[in-house]
DNA sequence: GCCAATTGTTTCGAATTGTTTCAGCGGCGA
DNA sequence: TCGCCGCTGAAACAATTCGAAACAATTGGC
């Protein structure tokens, strides 16, 4: 087995209080690099290239979570997956890079938390490691808890992914549904910068849907949006996509 | 690997405020072109010729912003897009040879914040470099961040470019669209020059099209020019192309 | 099962953009 | 100056794309 097993702690040993998060990717770069974001945010992770080793790092000490590349040469990463799941109750996040094909529900399907599909964010990724430790309770809701749910800021709204729920500048809330919400929250992570409808379909949530399916979901968070008007805040960029034209504070 | 790195610190390095922005491209000579436009605008850069010594030299210094030639030899420039994206959330602007074909769309999907195509004005590509990071929130435009908008004033007009909003002599302000507003911007950052029809079609936001495109286009900027009409703004250069005949003050 | 909420699909009209066409103009040489 | 020829402007036309509304399918609770 030539697997090779880079164990990269990347936060502080003393902080007994962060979660260890497993990524099994075969290119050594994207691991190294998301790991690198992981640990600014003060998680500790582990780099595994193989199958294999990853089954061995289980064992020794278990992830609060793993971050799977479907695309592992040594073994099928859904059986990768099973195994996990049959070894211990932990949360899987899926890589893959193919986009909006019935890939997704099967990496759902097989017990994974999320499905991330190439090229992807870090941040985004990261979002979604905090948001699934966060579902599972892992995460810890006492110091995290005040800080534990991410809020975004943008144009005098306030918009909590978490909780699903939109506070209008005048301080009126209201809910948005799951799907407007991940669209939203997708528009959010990256303000005003151009979003392909495609780009959207991958990452905000939704599995098996035609182009269109994006434009009622932008043309329903824009009617929420403009109830308390100021200027529309998505901006259609004829031919290309979305775009969010306020810039948006992420705050804990 | 005969990556030769030439690391060119342009700017001072007491700044401390000033922010690094990595170049790579295998043309030594545009590399070094751009730096020194940089330099004089108070960016430190570095210039890297392959697409390995970039991946080097951000592992040791993040740079703010990342310029990427796409005909590197050592690597596919989409690829050493992708692992930047996946390392850090930097922003990066692509230049590419080949002009309006669906490359466009393909740079701008995987992750990059702007596209220009050669050959460029080195002031366009700060101008870009400088928008870029402004969206991102980097650039410090410390009294005015607030409205962090770039605006081109000419003639008693004013244009915004991001909201894509035109502001006549007497306070009567109108929409332009997406491609008309990409145009009008082109031809105010090189005023009194004139531009082929080619270079405005490259630079100007458009794909694929014909000349006569921007016949159309210029057009119908010219009718909302002339609205409020002073002399004609754009002039019609027989057998050359178009020159915008005001002088122009981009303020932040 | 029934009802309501959510979500995707279809449809139609409007907006945006590119292409074609033609008349008029500019440049240039006889 | 005259006439030719390529270039440009304007308008009409065509092709995409998008927004809004209506409709249908799915889900989930009771």
């Amino acid at each position: 087995m030539q697997s090779t097993r880079h164990e990269n702690r990347t936060a502080d040993p003393e902080d007994s209080g962060s979660l260890l998060i497993d990524i099994v990717d075969d290119e050594r770069e994207i691991g190294e690099l998301l790991a690198k974001t992981l640990a600014s945010y003060r998680f500790r992770s582990r780099i595994f290239t193989s199958a294999f080793s990853a089954l061995d790092g289980f064992e020794q000490e278990r992830p609060a979570l793993v971050v799977i590349d479907l695309g592992l040469p040594d073994m099928d990463g859904m059986e990768l997956i099973n195994r996990l799941r049959a070894a211990a109750p932990v949360a899987i996040i899926v890589l893959s890079g193919r986009s909006h094909t019935g890939d997704r529900i099967m990496g759902l399907e097989l017990g994974a938390d999320d499905y991330i599909v190439k090229p992807f964010d870090p941040r985004e990724v990261v979002a979604r490691i905090r948001s699934v430790l966060r579902r599972s309770g892992l995460l810890d809701t006492q110091i995290q808890t005040v800080s534990g749910t991410q809020k975004a800021r943008f144009a005098n709204w306030v918009f909590d992914p978490h909780s699903m729920r939109l506070i209008s500048p005048s301080g009126q809330e209201s809910d948005v549904s799951t799907g407007e919400a991940a669209l939203l929250e997708i528009l959010l992570r990256s303000p005003k910068r151009v979003l392909s409808r495609d780009y959207l379909l991958d990452h905000g949530g939704s599995d098996d849907s035609l182009d269109r399916s994006i434009d009622v979901r932008i043309s329903r968070i824009r009617k929420k949006l403009s109830k308390e008007s100021d200027k529309p805040l998505i901006r259609t960029v004829y031919g290309s996509g979305y775009m969010l034209t306020a810039s948006v504070e992420w705050t804990e």
